[in-house]
DNA sequence: TCATTAACACGGG
DNA sequence: CCCGTGTTAATGA
């Protein structure tokens, strides 16, 4: 299976065989709602490949993107949520075809202590993560409309590894907690100074962006 | 000033 | 026809 050649060089032989046997590996398609917001949260999604997005669920029922999640990485925020059995403040959900492994709660805290390798690969999620959560934060509170646009353009390019982004201004929208009819006008001033191409339910972006 | 909401027309799949 | 897109007008923060 692909966990060894996405883990195998971080993860002991042990620990390995114990993720094959006692994580569950899920198949989750493209658009696919892998954990939703309010849910109580039992298991703890591991990338193997593919790619998640998580969405943080605000109280006027906007949704606000904070981070891509690709292979070989752990989303950390539902460590926090499922500690304490609270329901989960983020949804995740699958940006591509993706192959994740469901790990139990408990064995997290028991992974911990019997294994180095994996305490250090979440303290070094948890590290990154905060990093991004800081980086989204920066965006939302000091920076214009226009200005997050163009990096959330930017960072789907770069994340996605194409230039030609698949998606409609109303998803834009929801990921940036905001109206459909700001993201068009925006996207079509962009147009107008040859920044980007705009298509149905496609952008692609030019060099000069 | 800039975002939001509602409303409408256009057109491609 | 349905949905995504482009625009406008009224209202609000």
């Amino acid at each position: 299976m692909n966990i060894k050649a996405q883990f195998g060089q971080i993860f002991e032989t042990e620990l390995l065989s114990e993720i094959e046997e006692k994580a569950t590996l899920i198949r989750a398609k493209e658009g696919e709602i892998i954990l939703n917001a309010g849910q109580i949260i039992r298991v703890v999604p591991l990338i193997v490949s593919g790619l998640v997005k998580i969405m943080r669920a605000g109280e006027n029922g906007k949704e606000l993107l904070l981070y891509y999640l690709g292979g070989g990485n752990i989303c950390v925020m539902a460590v926090t949520c499922c500690m304490e059995r609270h329901p989960s403040e983020i949804s995740v959900i699958a940006e591509e075809e993706t192959e994740l492994l469901a790990i139990p709660v408990d064995l997290m805290d028991a992974w911990m202590m019997k294994y180095v390798t994996w305490k250090s690969f979440i303290l070094r999620s948890i590290r990154v993560r905060m990093n991004e959560l800081v980086n989204t934060i920066d965006q939302v509170a000091f920076q214009k409309l226009d200005e997050r646009l163009i990096l959330y353009l930017k960072e789907k390019a770069r994340i996605t590894g194409s230039p030609l982004i698949r998606v409609s201004h109303e998803q834009i929208a929801q990921e940036l907690a905001t109206s459909r009819v700001v993201i068009s006008r925006l996207l079509k001033i962009l147009e107008d100074n040859k920044k980007l191409l705009l298509y149905r339910n496609e952008i692609r972006l030019l060099d000069s962006l």
